[in-house]
DNA sequence: TCTTTCGTGTCATAAGTTCTGACATGAAAG
DNA sequence: CTTTCATGTCAGAACTTATGACACGAAAGA
């Protein structure tokens, strides 16, 4: 069950990787995450990493301004369904063995355990 | 078909990541590829960005060299069962949007379908 | 045993990337 | 008309990565 959550929430791409999955510019990245949208783990070197639960998170954001939704009300929505969002690489707690063990296995079933939102799952 | 091979080809990950990942050095890394035996893409700056492909076939090389076998091997050994190893997300040739409906794609099969070998498969 | 070749470590220098904070602005809200 | 929003853009500092060179223990050859 944590290691579900895990298997997401690797912190592995830097930000120019995210803003070309996302097609969000630096700018709006940052600023989502200071509207408490999305929290990216950081390198350390302070680097800001985004795992792949970060970039779903960015891509419904992305949406839900589309949609004329407001940062407030986003936050609430995703308050109630997520938790754990990332999980620093370099972490003292996980052994690249055990990262790479959790990243494979979450891999395996990024798809089709999610509900039916926006997101990765739709956007890719 | 093309496809399947483009999903784990995206190159999105930096140095960085990839050494977490792989547990191995820059250095390392950097001399397998004068090997030929990894082809990362490179950024608009020059900078190197890895796919899962080249992940899966670094951990491979690790394997293959913990083992004894020498890089002439694998290099023939990889030349016969892969071609197209990595691609440019930055590419003209493919739009952000294809990009992410490719990756999806790959992460739901990233396992799966392999041979027996070593790898993220085994590995992750 | 002497000489190469291998696979890596380590340095130095240059250049690319990202960080934070600040100023600016068109659009929407009050 | 005045704020508030969501972004753009700039500057300076710090971090990351690139390439090339020198070094070296271990393995392979002569």
């Amino acid at each position: 069950m944590a290691e579900k959550q895990l298997r997401r929430s690797l912190a592995i791409l830097p930000m120019s990787t995210v803003m070309a999955l996302t097609d969000l510019s630096a700018r709006q990245i940052r600023y989502y995450e200071t509207q408490a949208l999305v929290h990216p783990a950081r390198n350390e070197g302070n680097r800001r990493r985004y795992s792949l639960n970060d970039v779903d998170r960015l891509l419904e954001v992305k949406d839900g301004l589309a949609s004329g939704m407001d940062f407030a009300t986003m936050r609430r929505l995703y308050a109630k369904t997520h938790q754990v969002e990332s999980t620093q690489l370099e972490s003292k707690r996980l052994s690249d063995e055990r990262a790479r063990h959790l990243l494979e296995a979450e891999m395996q079933q990024l798809a089709g355990m999610r509900p039916p939102q926006s997101g990765l799952q739709q956007h890719l």
